[in-house]
DNA sequence: CGAAGTTACTTTATCGTGTAAGTAACTTTT
DNA sequence: AAAAGTTACTTACACGATAAAGTAACTTCG
């Protein structure tokens, strides 16, 4: 079955193709009788007429997609919200949101997925890419929204958010008393690139205050978990942060069961405010963000950045927190 | 600055377009010399030449987009691994894997999204589409590939075999002994239309045994966890089914704070296998998903799909599994 | 009453590709 | 040496849309 174009439903209303792009459109300043007007979209409708987007895009310019590379961000969970609301204001402007969750292997293999879509913006917050490919994306003429950071090439502005929250979380645990920290992390990430940015800043708060730091890596099963918990209340930690609740949770749940007071003994925060943290006994203590209006302020760069493409259209960031719970407070 | 095209690499080279088209696509049936094709691919790295896929796809009267619409599943975290290997063996094929995660509100607005993608093909498992979506795509020429099941209207492949899932879940406990099992969920899933495929399913499955069998909804905070696990306690229960490992694993932890056996004298599984669930105190057994073919089971049904749009590629889904862990396994 | 709008369209050019159909030069066949 | 290939290209059209520029009929103005 060919696929209904334009030229069908001029045909099928005995008008030219031109006005039928005029009508459903509706270009401003053209002038379409009422009677017309009528007929060209119940035809259009009868036959079920979808323009094709490929050939609009062509003419155009450009596409009307919007791609939202996600990668592999840890937060990444309270993105869903936000990206939901910049879907549905994007939509209303003739966009579509494309979140793209793949993890290419190499950048290069993103750089080329991305261009393949061509679309008329992206949004360069994820991203897993160096300013190479940045550059590569502006060149084709794609527009560009981004945090109004400055960020080192090969990183992204999340891994900035990302430090910004371990460093808050750190600095939450010694204001509520803690003097002798492990900062707990799967073992994979002391090999990754973002452990030789954070672990400097981090140590650094620590010496500050004269609080002791040091760096754990744990495995991913329950026995190690149990044996590393036990390990740290032995020598003397009194507080544990997690690179991430994943992480955290299954700390809490060891100590817990090894009979070691959360959090009269150890206290514990994590970073990401997954839902179980919410809802475990006792509740867990993370580091979080409100999303809230991070989508529509996305959907309005995106806005922004169409009207001049040269330059990219920066928008601004929530601000993180603490979220509070039992896992920290003592007073409970 | 303005896009290279084709034209612009024949005039830097001297010939024609279609010599350029001819030897870029490496096209059969064409003569060109070996000095010629080396001086074209040379401007075209040189002046950086991407082909506009708009151009490309009008043209074929197909684009190279691939689309995986994700819907809100749960047992979501596990297609990630799924994605990426289905994108990585598309990508060779020369198409694009687009994974729409956005949740919108209407089936409506979905299906608009993804007709303005105008994807060659589209992968029919989680979208939470109606029939009529369904028949829209394929009207639009776009090639489904879609699990070997027989769905209902209103319903996607995912639901039946989350429905599965918790069929297997509720058996496990069962066959491990269980006598009376609470089923627990989320009060929003009491309202939406998946409960009502699911309860009277499960409801057949314990009363064909004799073994009791209720559903509770429970808030998605801690406390209302501890109260609603120290009642059931009181009551007798032996199981808890939760419909999620974002719901069991709160359950399992008030449980044990509540200085209740498990696996002992209530044992606790899950659904989803999130990464906490085998980390935490005690571990958590859970329905999973081996899904490392599935990606490559994909992409494959995609290139069938291709060659035929006229009726859809059918791919088999992996089966599904208890991960029996400590938390019902009363031997340990 | 003729010039100057206005209305309601149509004609035509264009976006950047892919590819069937040509073609000029040179080589091989009969 | 004329006919028939072969080689290495080029010319020209199509894909389906948008939009600038043109136009015929009708209305308004001085």
């Amino acid at each position: 079955m060919a696929r209904v174009t334009s030229a069908d439903v001029a045909r099928e209303v005995g008008v030219s193709r031109a006005t039928v792009s005029y009508l459903l459109n509706n270009t401003p300043g053209q002038k379409i009788s009422d009677e017309t007007r009528r007929r060209v979209f119940d035809a259009a409708e009868r036959l079920g007429y979808l323009p094709n987007q490929n050939a609009r895009a062509l003419r155009l310019g450009r596409s009307d997609i919007v791609l939202f590379p996600l990668g592999d961000a840890t937060l990444s969970h309270v993105f869903s919200s936000a990206i939901n609301a910049c879907s549905a204001a994007l939509n209303q402007q003739g966009f579509t949101l494309v979140s793209d969750a793949t993890q290419y292997l190499r950048s290069e293999d993103a750089t080329n997925a991305w261009l393949r879509l061509s679309p008329a913006a992206f949004i360069d917050l994820i991203l897993p890419a160096d300013h190479a490919a940045v550059a590569q994306m502006e060149r084709a003429g794609i527009a560009r929204v981004t945090a109004d950071l400055e960020v080192p090439d090969h990183l992204s502005a999340m891994d900035l958010i990302s430090v910004e929250a371990r460093k808050l979380q750190l600095r939450f645990v010694i204001e509520r008393g803690a003097t002798n920290v492990v900062y707990a992390a799967q073992s994979s990430f002391f090999d990754g690139p973002k452990s030789a940015l954070l672990l400097p800043e981090l140590h650094a708060i620590a010496a500050d205050v004269g609080v002791g730091l040091r760096f754990e890596a744990v495995g991913i099963t329950a026995e190690s978990m149990r044996s590393a918990a036990w390990s740290w209340a032995e020598s003397g930690c009194d507080a544990v942060c997690g690179y991430s609740d994943d992480i955290a949770l299954p700390i809490l749940t060891a100590l817990v069961d090894l009979g070691i007071d959360v959090p009269g003994q150890i206290s514990v925060v994590g970073v990401d405010d997954i839902p179980a943290s919410a809802m475990v006994t006792p509740t867990m203590s993370t580091v979080g963000w409100v999303v809230e209006q991070l989508g529509e302020s996305l959907a309005e760069s995106v806005q922004t950045a169409m009207l001049d493409p040269s330059q990219p259209a920066r928008f601004g960031l929530p601000d993180l927190s603490v979220i509070e719970r039992e896992s920290t407070n003592r007073s409970r």
